[in-house]
DNA sequence: CTGAAAGCGCTAACAT
DNA sequence: ATGTTAGCGCTTTCAG
């Protein structure tokens, strides 16, 4: 059963495939009579135009890639709707790849997409400083990263203002009561988590605390990594009495390691964590600065079609506001109540 | 700056296109001086075939489609793994969409997929007897179903023994001395939903064991689905003693709800819960049935890229062993003891 | 406003 | 064993 072609509706409705062209390509030249033909033929033989010729032909494919760094992480899961979601509104389809925050396997999946002639890419870097594009550069396919920036290039960004956001979480603890905060930090080469850590270091020096390097414990962006730094953190015999934890997986290893220690949140330890975890259940109610995970795919993505389309403008980095939900994990002082701040 | 093409090796390599193309698909019978001439051509150009002229040209593509019922599912990224590893050892890419269980996307997804010409499409059907494989019949696109199976077409299918798994996990229940057991299963018009439930009624029956309808309890596939149902379960005055929980996030939901009703595991009811939830992190020592989620993935796809490349043969559903794994959450009985067994 | 014709990059018949 | 040619389905000049 061969397909059908824009021939064959051509001659159901007794005109040139050119003219079909134009009638489902949205050409106003073409009289209304004869395109109204042209549909109904096209509908009749039910006919699907083979993307595969049209981007033949005009040189130009609409596949875009998305390369995330974990999909098991619920944060990017909600991104990559907002990706999938801005594309397909603009006829675009989207090529899910998961490097699992290994730079080999980003690197394979930069150099598919260049053989693949992507339209664009949408990038969650596995590094800051060793993530190299230049095989979509030599392409001229535009790229724009998501959650992390790159320092190796001038690109496009959308994250969310980590450093501040960070900052306002770890003064709120202070204003609690704390006076010891431990953080549990991310990956050094990740720029999110330099920006929170900073945000971290921003908050404690304003409040005249100190700084004590051991205060500051990294680890993978895992269960198991926040985890075991938040065992380092509270074994120790001055334990601290405040927390913050920079991601969400993390967040769920650091309320594990609680419970090993038989602590309890917020008398034992005040926490605040990064990202949603609703989707874990069994959750205590935990103070988070959230993240409009969604948005950033939907606005990464509109940035690149715009690059795409052409659109020539200077580097963007766009940060789009977090937002700290603060819950009963994090309240101490007397007379606090949750609230939501969004954050500047 | 144009894209290498073709002829441009060939004019570099002093041949014709068509000894290129020959070279590059392997073609023996060019002669060994020539086929190095070309590959040096090629590799100092640094060219890249163009697939989009390729398949327009043998009228194939290398693309398959991945249709997942839940991305969150920790299953179904391991599952989704299995699928790309097999795919890329063979060199065809995979697009993955997520239907969140809707029936509409899914038909969306698969009518994408026809339109796109995918080579073939690995699908986890929301349901049994309602999802439509017309738009990918019409256009002979192999098909193969995983973890689930539709009623409404012969398809391939890999899943694991469901009903075998459950009947197993129920039984050792029993044989840990529970008396009324509850089932928290998943929603009707889900084979694997039904293959578990069959199971658990297998046990009991065999045990002659109590079928009280209102031990069932039904759900979706999710964190709240599960809490809901084991509040429901154990709300109850006489408390079942034992439970079945049919599906990963719907243990998580389990425990949450255990933990609400201040009922612990294994002293106020015994657990035994179906699929991994390792990547929970805070879980306790949960009797499971563990699936083979790579493996189905894997499986499948070699099944389809079979298929593809115009095997013929009987439908067929493999059905993978899965494995129970008994932990402390459902020991009661005195002097047993956490092991691993394969199913059947 | 519409049609004829060329060609995107590739491969497979057909020649040689 | 290699080259020549045609054509996959589509869009886009260029004529009319």
């Amino acid at each position: 059963m061969p397909q059908v072609t824009i021939r064959d509706v051509a001659a159901v409705a007794g005109v040139s495939p050119a003219t079909v062209s134009r009638v489902l390509n949205g050409d106003s030249r073409v009289a209304a009579a004869l395109a109204d033909q042209v549909r109904a033929a096209a509908s009749r033989l039910d006919y699907r135009p083979n993307h595969q010729a049209r981007s033949l032909r005009t040189q130009a494919t609409t596949v875009l890639g998305l390369i995330i760094s974990d999909i098991q992480n619920p944060f990017f899961t909600s991104l990559a709707r907002g990706v999938e979601d801005a594309a397909s509104a603009r006829g675009f389809s989207v090529i899910l790849a998961n490097t699992d925050e290994d730079l080999d396997k980003e690197q394979r999946y930069l150099q598919i997409a260049a053989a693949e002639r992507m339209a664009g890419v949408v990038l969650s870097p596995a590094t800051a400083t060793r993530t190299r594009i230049d095989a979509l550069d030599n392409q001229h396919i535009p790229l724009v990263t998501i959650d992390r920036r790159i320092r190796t290039a001038a690109v496009d960004s959308v994250t969310v203002n980590n450093r501040e956001a960070a900052e306002t979480a770890v003064t709120h603890l202070i204003e609690q009561g704390c006076r010891r905060i431990g953080i549990v930090a991310g990956r050094e080469d990740v720029s999110s988590a330099q920006d929170r850590l900073a945000g971290y270091q921003d908050a404690l020096r304003a409040a005249g605390l100190e700084t004590d390097p051991e205060l500051c414990q990294r680890g993978e962006f895992r269960v198991e990594g926040g985890r075991d730094a938040t065992l380092r953190l509270m074994s120790r015999t001055s334990r601290p009495d405040g927390l913050f934890v920079a991601n969400n997986l993390m967040t769920v290893g650091a309320l594990a390691a609680l419970t090993e220690l038989g602590l309890y949140c917020p008398d034992d330890v005040a926490l605040a964590g990064f990202d949603d975890i609703s989707w874990l259940g069994l959750a205590p109610p935990l103070t988070l600065v959230e993240q409009p995970a969604y948005e950033i795919g939907r606005t990464a993505t509109e940035l690149l079609l715009r690059r795409i389309a052409g659109d020539e403008f200077d580097v963007q980095d766009v940060v789009l506001p977090a937002t700290l939900q603060i819950r009963r994990s994090s309240l101490r002082a007397a007379g606090s109540e949750p609230t939501s701040t969004p954050i500047r």
